[in-house]
DNA sequence: ATACCTGCAAAGTCTTTGCCTTAGG
DNA sequence: CCTAAGGCAAAGACTTTGCAGGTAT
């Protein structure tokens, strides 16, 4: 956390309530978050807007310390990229339940190659599995 | 295509031009094509509006001929499951350019191992990857 | 004949922006 | 101070629905 606002710093965003309080709730939140549930949740909404919030995780996407997800249905969501550590989910394709999940990423090596191959560069990858949950089958 | 007909018939989907010009849209399209990429394609304007083509999609999506995926800022977009052939994507975080990739997905035998240890069925996933292509970049 | 499908128009939902004010450094 | 960030309100973009009439089987 303390790491997290330093980086911010370092990368010229300023440091307001708004963005400790966004932060502190993708920090706590075990999963990803969306722009809404983020505007709901009490802790922010005191604090500040949506706009702000939208704006607020524009900055921290930009400055790669927030990852974009984009799950089926239930629009984007943010997840605080903590260390390098990349997280791979699986969502039921009814109720929209997410789960993390615990394996070593088994595309990233891939990420050279491609780039390589294709003039890209930057790479990042999405990898999400979607199933029916055991309540939902 | 002809095989693509005949199992609309078989899941008990009426076979009406609405439904032909959209298979056969996203057929000829090398690359997935959003709701909007569809409904403004002359040969299905003509036809049937955002209505029809909004829930032809959800008809062909419920009987799994049809992949929806969920690419950052693009929206949704779909594409044919043609026979078991399930292709990744290399995407420009810029100008969204889309790029099939030519790989063996190697993440596909995950599938049953992860739906066993979480209870989930009818697994599928998505894969993407992110850059910068080389005129953006 | 009878479900299913379509068109139109409108409502929902989520995302994004403009403009002026506030406050971080 | 100076400029980034925030608030409010409204526009945009995309998705979804109700209902009356049309059509595949």
């Amino acid at each position: 956390m303390e790491e997290l606002i330093k980086c911010c710093k370092e990368q010229g965003l300023r440091i307001t309530k708004g963005l400790k309080a966004i932060m502190n709730a993708l920090d706590e939140a075990k999963l990803p978050l969306s722009l809404q549930e983020l505007e709901v949740n009490p802790q922010i909404a005191e604090i500040c807007d949506r706009a702000t919030v939208f704006r607020t995780l524009q900055r921290l996407e930009g400055i790669g310390l927030l990852r974009r997800l984009n799950f089926s249905h239930s629009g984007a969501k943010f997840s605080l990229n903590t260390g390098d550590a990349h997280k791979e989910y699986l969502i039921c394709r009814l109720c929209g339940e997410v789960k993390e999940l615990k394996m070593s990423c088994p595309v990233h090596q891939l990420e050279e190659k491609l780039s390589e191959e294709n003039g890209y560069s930057a790479m990042t990858h999405e990898l999400t599995f979607y199933g029916l949950c055991r309540k939902c089958n």
